[in-house]
DNA sequence: CAACTTTATGCACACGTGTGCAAAAAATGT
DNA sequence: ACATTTTTTGCACACGTGTGCATAAAGTTG
């Protein structure tokens, strides 16, 4: 059976399709009992409106594409998950893109964007992307979009982020406050702005705590596990070892407590552990664990709408920059 | 600045838009020198075809539509994230919808599948959902879904799970050989197929260690770390207690571990648990996990191909039923 | 009841693309 | 050089929808 169209009811009905198509939509300029009728009928029939048709004829898109670099991490899954709750209520659909940490795959994920109509960009670059050139097309079409997370001075688009560097700053004193005095710091690629302000956080941190201890080591690839587990190991088994370590992820944490419980010797509890992410799964480990929580709900609703803003009002182009507090507990 | 058309193009080189678009296209049929300069002219102005006149033309959509509970689950997120990649792969896009376990989100959602014309469908239906007409609208806009994991024998569609019953078989033996006797199942709604077929498992791997202790716990809401906190409280302040513990969700076994971590008396080393999910996360945890692990990657292969088999061979609609087996680690 | 105003419907077009068909151009054969 | 075949291009239409404009119908006023 094929598709039912507003030209099939019209015929069916004896109207023109114009005539339906402002029974259907409009609500002045129509008799309302033809009205009634008609709806009626489009609904007795199942009549579903092609969205491919309005927006060729150019009601705007109602797709919103997000990428990020994976979905399968908690961190972005959740904060897709409530995007696409939110775009759902507002009548948008979310198309997913993943970049994998890839420039090239970002380039063809702009290519399939543009082609797709879609009507605004949420996005968290990829590890590897410096330049972000490809990201201008999205001017050209004037698509809007809104980085999260993983920005980019380079783009002036809106963006929302959590205040790194005071938060970093925050977890080495609270570190200290319970009587750790040498901090580690396992953190990610300082090319990318999210990681540079944490290191400078975790930096301003020890100086206002006046030791004169750091080991900040910096991975600048995909983070593993496995990552997680062998930079553990690195700093722990170094001249001068630390008391403390801050992870930049959950799995890097992973990694990290899967090493200090393989060593044994009540390393695992004796170790103070700071690490974003992974409540509540790592709080069943004996480990003492200080979570670095970010208000993920906050961050998803407050990218939304800037989004929206810019969709519903395409002329004032205001960038904003948010940055939300995460929570220590 | 507007997006560049074909018919841009052709106005600009003094053709048609039908030169433009065979010279884009087709291989025959075009002077070869037309051509080039066509598909170099296009590059230069970066062209980019609109995909809403195609689909609306006929040439079929892009989108595959994915139907889960929700995204913030680690088997969904990581099932999404391979279906995502596979797509993106064969030059598809996927649009995310969440059901939140409610019948009438999944009916909207349909619908929207519907007016987006959407390529084909892989879902996992709702815990609320006995009546699943509303998928069967699908069928009359022929747009081809797979389903996997929870699935419904009412839909004859494709479907792609996990050997549920021969799985919980071998979790309950298992755990017997390793000296365990009073075996208790957190499970879910057995008006769901996959826990109903969980549920025969279990049962028939109690009889098959010959033993008469049974407790099959049947949350019917949808799984929350509360929830296995006191469904745990509930199992083991029971007259007869069990020794080991079976959860259906690494959610559950999170919050089973933190109430038997929490009671303390080794409580959390001498009870066997075995559980769904959640490998690496609970690996650190002092208890003695056995992970029930899928095949995650595997489903979502056969899934993705079984869908892709149906879009490009609509005719032949073989409904193919396939099951994977779970590896106990 | 005629003249005018309001309301309701039909007509035609546009959006961007691909394709069957016809016409034109080029190539081939005699 | 002309007839025939092949290649290349142009034309027109379709896909489903909404809207400006014209026309028809209905309602209002004097």
């Amino acid at each position: 059976m094929k598709r039912i169209t507003i030209k099939d009811i019209a015929r069916e009905m004896g109207l023109h399709h114009s005539t339906v198509s402002r029974a259907l939509r409009s609500r002045s300029e129509i008799n309302q009992a033809t009205r009634e009728k008609v709806l009626k009928y489009a609904a007795l029939k199942g009549y579903q409106v092609n969205r491919n048709a309005l927006q060729l004829r150019g009601s705007g898109s109602n797709i919103i594409g997000v990428i990020v670099p994976n979905i399968h991490h908690s961190f972005f899954s959740n904060f897709v998950s409530i995007i696409t709750r939110l775009a759902f209520e507002a009548g948008y659909i979310v198309a997913v893109f993943q970049s994998e940490e890839s420039v090239e795959q970002e380039k063809e994920i702009l290519k399939s964007i543009i082609q797709q109509n879609i009507a605004g960009v949420i996005a968290s670059i990829s590890m590897e992307t410096t330049d972000t050139s490809h990201f201008q097309q999205l001017d050209h079409y004037k698509i809007p979009m809104v980085g999260f997370d993983r920005i980019s001075s380079s783009l002036k688009t809106s963006t929302v982020e959590l205040d790194n560097l005071s938060t970093l700053r925050n977890v080495v004193t609270t570190l200290h406050s319970r009587g750790y005095t040498k901090i580690a710091y396992l953190s990610g690629n300082p090319s990318i702005h999210l990681y540079q302000e944490r290191q400078k956080g975790y930096f301003g941190g020890l100086k206002a705590i006046g030791t004169s201890y750091q080991k900040c080591l910096q991975l600048t690839d995909k983070f593993t596990i496995e990552q997680g587990y062998h930079a553990t190991e690195k700093l722990m088994e170094a001249p001068e070892k630390p008391d403390a370590l801050i992870f930049d992820s959950h799995i890097l944490a992973c990694g990290g407590l899967q090493y200090l419980k393989k060593q044994g010797d009540r390393l695992l509890e004796n170790t103070g552990i700071a690490t974003f992410g992974g409540h509540p799964w790592l709080s069943i480990s004996a480990a003492n664990i200080l979570f670095i929580q970010q208000p993920e709900d906050q961050i998803a609703k407050a990218t939304f709408d800037l989004l929206m803003e810019n969709i519903v009002h395409p002329t004032q182009v205001k960038t904003t920059a948010l940055k939300f507090q995460a929570t220590l507990i």
